[in-house]
DNA sequence: GGGCGCATGTAATGAGTTACATGATTGA
DNA sequence: TCAATCATGTAACTCATTACATGCGCCC
């Protein structure tokens, strides 16, 4: 549902055509969405169906493709202030697929955990790079990176501490544990 | 594919009917897994299939419905460490729906927003109070709490410095937006 | 007699992804 | 001539969910 959200959102501004769409949503907020190009097409049909957005087809002047821009209607417009809304207001309780591994930590060897953390912690910090480097153009989009920002450090020292416990057992030679 | 590694996990420490699963990840799991009764079922019948589980059907001495105990195989546990090692070592970029509503919030008038953050406030607060009441059995699970809890706090602070921002603005009477 | 606990499912649906297809122009 | 840019899609698939179905025994 946010897929829409977004589309909408951007369509609210500027009339614009998928392509244009999913070039600005890859450059500008490639940090904070994972919709694929694919989606954002069947979406953008589906809205168009649902009477949330009107579709003009261009045919081609030059050797261009042709393209279709779409246009957010008044029900649209709605459809979007409804969705900003709900969305807001409401919190769905986030899961992490590494919660898992780390619950059952302990079939792991010590030494392997922290090299695994270890590459993760790498994987996580690039993360957080690429979203310090994100283009800062105004707006409200200020506080998603924030919010990613600190979303990202706090994952990080947690890492740590998570690694720090482990290597402390690790010295203890409690580290020894059932492995296959 | 968690939730692979979450039953793998669970079945490898003792063999279980799914009922007896379900049971367990519902009282002691909730807070960080969002997998539902049938998607568990289905997924022991898969994963006995794909010869990870092997399945005892016990007929019923009683009154009782029979049921189907789950032993993991030879293969089971090799399967359930590769993703205990590739969940642990990769790390998936989060998205937060939220985060659109965020970056198109100058659609809404500066006090509907802050009521709406308010209510978002509350809900992240009561999951974090469910987290901290979350039965603290020994074990890795510790790690996982720790982990929720860092991320809720961090969600509420980041909340808090929105609605700050926000409330400033409305106050230098920046706050009229565009509304339909 | 009505609801809860026990125990398992199925059928239909949804949301999104992957891999693939098309075809013209422009620049190295 | 080879790749990239522009521009749009489809078909097949995966993963998981929702809503529903079943049926016995126990307790109030």
């Amino acid at each position: 549902m946010y897929r829409r959200l977004l589309l909408l959102g951007l369509l609210r501004r500027e009339d614009m055509h998928g392509y244009r769409l999913n070039e600005f949503i890859e450059r500008d907020m490639a940090f904070c969405t994972d919709i694929k190009k694919p989606t954002a097409y069947y979406l953008l049909d589906k809205l168009a169906e649902e009477g949330y957005l009107s579709e003009v087809e261009e045919t081609s002047d030059e050797g261009r493709p042709p393209r279709k821009t779409y246009h957010i209607t008044a029900q649209g417009k709605q459809y979007f202030q409804e969705l900003l809304r709900e969305t807001l207001r409401s919190y769905d309780p986030v899961t992490f697929p590494v919660d898992m591994s780390i619950a059952f930590l302990d079939e792991l060897p010590g030494d392997e955990a922290l090299a695994l953390l270890e590459e993760r912690r790498h994987r996580v910090q690039a993360q957080l790079d690429e979203v310090r480097a994100a283009p800062e153009h105004g707006g409200s989009l200020r506080y998603v990176i924030e919010h990613h920002t600190q979303y990202l450090e706090t994952e990080l020292s947690w890492l740590q501490s998570v690694m720090d416990e482990i290597a402390a057992q690790q010295e203890n030679g409690k580290g020894q544990t059932n492995h296959e």
